[in-house]
DNA sequence: TGGCGACTCCTTACTTCGTAAGCTAATATA
DNA sequence: TATATTAGCTTACGAAGTAAGGAGTCGCCA
């Protein structure tokens, strides 16, 4: 079970996640550091994905055991946390405050994004109880800056914050399996979906004419013509930027709508 | 590593999704059938979660050992797609046809999420490799066909889809965590938040100083009037019906501009 | 300054998981 | 009827998280 914030205690948690450093105590010193461990557990996790990210291991690149970690961190799930805040770091701040909100929601959505497409582990931990580690707050924040700039109340703003994790998300999953599918499998996606396309095929033969509405979504592909990545990352792509480009039209039509009759 | 779907041979997996008879083969008659195991499967999943079903709780289920069911699935991964598929059976097809697009659209999310919300374990498979089965894929034709009336080109289409999905997915994520967490911890949800907010005063004292727009985005909460369920719950319903609204209001303003100037 | 006690890190071991291997008994087809 | 093929069992392997306890190390107070 991965991926569920706040399992353990709170405080130590916090105290962890905040870097408050601990009253000089008795026994040996410590020849690792809360810093060094999730370093190297992000490595790891970049390179074999979250499977490859067990306690033994974490402590064998550091030259321990597993067991030596348990002195740092209360345990796996809490390492997780651990290492969600501190990829946050990579976004960074909104370059001027000064630009219109669209432009600056639209970015920082950009930039969350990418943020998840090079840490694609980060989507196991949920976004539905936040880690509230000091990056995730500073990403947070600087969100909330650039909404406020619409002028919406709190509610409104909060469900376009929603819509706006989910649809990151949800287009950063895609992507990502699409391509660990790719590296796991070992054929391209290309591949891979034209043999399931055949084996479709074979089993249900008359698939077009029982799902018709479905085959004419998918009619009229786009050709792959920027460097929205191969295959079936491509489609992934454009759909986030349409459904991005539809959302924040929905938002400017409320902010034109609230500043004619506000309250 | 749960969630990726098609890891198996596409052919075997697609003849069990589909149902596919098999002819008349040597051996022993089959005790058991693939819908008796997904059924047992599914109820372990929906009582004690995605972790309570393991190949041997479900055979015990069944009155057989773990390996039993290797004669039937080809692994753990496979059963996992068809219980997902399986679910879909209870998103019931659109009433009328004849409805608004946007109430038909709007109507279909809603019984999605009622849907992963009856059984949160189905948020571990991935949207993003379909697993392309008989009721998932009639999910989504009634889902191409309310859009058809949108009057949309494909591409636009496509977009909303995933769009809607992303936040369908996104809010059933956080309901469900919400949930799990408070029948995990034992406590309320409003006592983890408590205590929650309490650790970080003390870790963070300065928080709202530093984080004032997080703050003030928070503000101004509303009551909870309506049914959206316990304490941390509410929030995340009410931002599902803002966001959902206003990416429908996206969604009406292309097709008013297209309707204009179609091509 | 001596020693108490808390600490780090190790080894060992327990549990649970998915599933590979190989066995026996049952059965459709030649 | 002989044979090949299957279902379902037992056993076992490797990997995972982590509990338990011991050995050595150091801060602090008497």
């Amino acid at each position: 079970m991965t991926g569920y914030a706040g399992r353990s205690e709170p405080r130590r948690m916090l105290s962890l996640l905040w870097r408050e450093d601990p009253p000089p105590r008795p026994g040996p010193k410590p020849a690792l550091t809360v810093d060094a461990i999730v370093d190297a557990a992000i490595e790891l996790a970049d390179a074999r994905g979250m499977d490859g990210v067990s306690m033994r291991a974490v402590g064998e690149r550091l030259g321990r055991t597993g067991m030596a970690l348990y002195s740092y961190v209360p345990g796996r799930d809490s390492l997780t946390e651990l290492m969600y805040d501190r990829v946050h770091e990579e976004l960074a701040a909104a370059p001027g405050s000064s630009r219109p909100w669209r432009a600056a929601v639209s970015d920082w959505a950009d930039r969350l994004l990418a943020m998840h497409l090079r840490h694609p582990w980060t989507l196991r931990v949920s976004f539905a109880r936040p880690v509230m580690g000091p990056h995730e707050q500073s990403a947070l924040e600087s969100l909330a800056v650039a909404l406020e700039d619409t002028g919406l109340p709190p509610s409104s703003r909060r469900g376009v914050v929603a819509a706006l994790f989910h649809q990151v998300r949800g287009t950063a999953a895609t992507v990502a399996e699409a391509r660990a599918a790719a590296a796991v499998t070992g054929q391209t996606d290309r591949q891979w979906w034209s043999r399931r396309a055949a084996a479709l095929r074979q089993v249900v033969p008359d698939f077009v004419e029982r799902f018709p509405a479905t085959v004419r979504l998918h009619a009229d592909p786009e050709p792959v013509t920027e460097d929205d990545g191969p295959f079936l990352e491509a489609p992934a792509r454009r759909a986030y930027r349409r459904g991005m480009s539809m959302l924040l039209d929905g938002v400017a039509a409320a902010v034109a709508d609230h500043s004619e009759s506000p309250g």
